[in-house]
DNA sequence: GCGCTAAGTTACTCGCGGGTAAGATAGTCC
DNA sequence: GGACTATCTTACCCGCGAGTAACTTAGCGC
């Protein structure tokens, strides 16, 4: 979807308001919610206020149909990540490399998920912890059978594990050392899959880097 | 430090300016600070509006000043634990809990600290930044020990475990099932130290919960 | 008691930005 | 090519809340 039009040329309804969807993704990414206009997001779109407010209701309305889309849109890479394949170690990598790949993409739809500022609107915290919520019973399910753990257990393992995985991503966000998305996938693997103390204390301080292709155990 | 003070009832320069920090943390901890006003923080120390600003230049200055406050306040929860003990194992799940422990506490720092609505503000992602950079750099070291990774490969690790540790413990604010904060420190940190794999498939769905017995699902 | 200063109040200004009324024009159907 | 409609623009309103100027009073020193 492109994110601006020439200047005086007409959509049909539909059309418009895909683009204007992905105007306002643009500009909340950017900037957040409170520091973004709606002045600033018709400008994206190579329009003008009122046509902002044809197709959403209000500020509040456009920002939740915004997010709405981004959670499909990071279900969508989850999911495929646990169906990729049947082996419960193999899910867990996948799901950890999911995060990665998802926080890495260009459009940075992750911080509406992770970073909203307007996580004190019911509303969007509501949606927030749903989607939360449906990742955590995925990932539960894949814990219990390998941990034998009552639900509650498993539950709060689950939430921790995201919440790993999304810390972990989040960092290697910002950071730029020479560690690849792959090995760093395959390190907080490991992490979920056998803890610290898998790690076997063997190699000098520099170790695994994955400045050349070796693979991260023993 | 309390909130109010009687109406009508002058402090010294120092005194009223610990109470308007406390009177702002209560506040913007509710509402966020987009929400908060300055005149309802005012209000909440029982004094009006031009007070505030003859402690503090500006609301981002008076937030500013609540953040670092409780940035503090967090590290030294965490330092503690990390030097609770000398045994690496008992670090990590120290940790844990006192992830646990400071999102548990009634006056709600963490939400400055996990969930500020304030991100986009250069000053406040420096400054949480800094937090978990510090945190992260702390328990890097302890997992570079045990595991003999390289830096990188233990600091990623680390802000992993970080965000495990406060994913978990935010879920565990918002659900009453009937896990103990004990027996969830002592299952976060087993997962952290030995992994999924580490628990054995043995117990019958309830497991090692902490309750008394009763069956959880039909 | 007198007056000086620090502490606090009342009562404003003012800009920003969400939201809207009313008018303009592109495109289409006949 | 005339009229009808859906699309888009110009030009506004208006409330909210940050920040401030000017005034008041408590309380201490003497």
């Amino acid at each position: 979807m492109s994110i601006e039009t020439a200047r005086g040329v007409r959509l049909p309804r539909g059309q418009r308001k895909q683009q204007l969807l992905a105007a306002a993704l643009h500009v909340f990414v950017k900037t957040g919610y409170h520091a973004a206009s709606m002045d600033e997001i018709a400008a994206q779109a190579g329009v003008t206020k009122p046509v902002l407010y044809q197709h959403f209701g209000s500020k509040r309305d456009l920002y939740m149909a915004v997010l709405e889309a981004g959670s499909e849109d990071f279900l969508a890479t989850i999911r495929q990540a646990l169906e990729s394949t049947t082996n419960n170690e193999g899910r867990v990598e996948a799901t950890v490399a999911a995060y990665l790949e998802f926080v890495n993409r260009e459009d940075a739809t992750y911080r509406l998920l992770f970073e909203s500022d307007l996580v004190n609107s019911p509303d969007v915290r509501n949606t927030v912890r749903r989607v939360d919520d449906i990742c955590a019973a995925m990932l539960s399910q894949v814990i219990a059978e390998d941990t034998g753990l009552s639900p509650e257990e498993a539950t709060l393992l689950a939430y921790g594990m995201l919440g790993m995985a999304m810390a972990a991503a989040k960092y290697f966000l910002t950071t730029d050392d020479e560690l690849t998305t792959e090995s760093a996938a395959t390190l907080l693997g490991a992490l979920s899959w056998k803890g610290i103390s898998g790690f076997p204390k063997s190699h000098p301080p520099k170790s695994v880097t994955s400045a050349e292709s070796e693979q991260v155990e023993n």
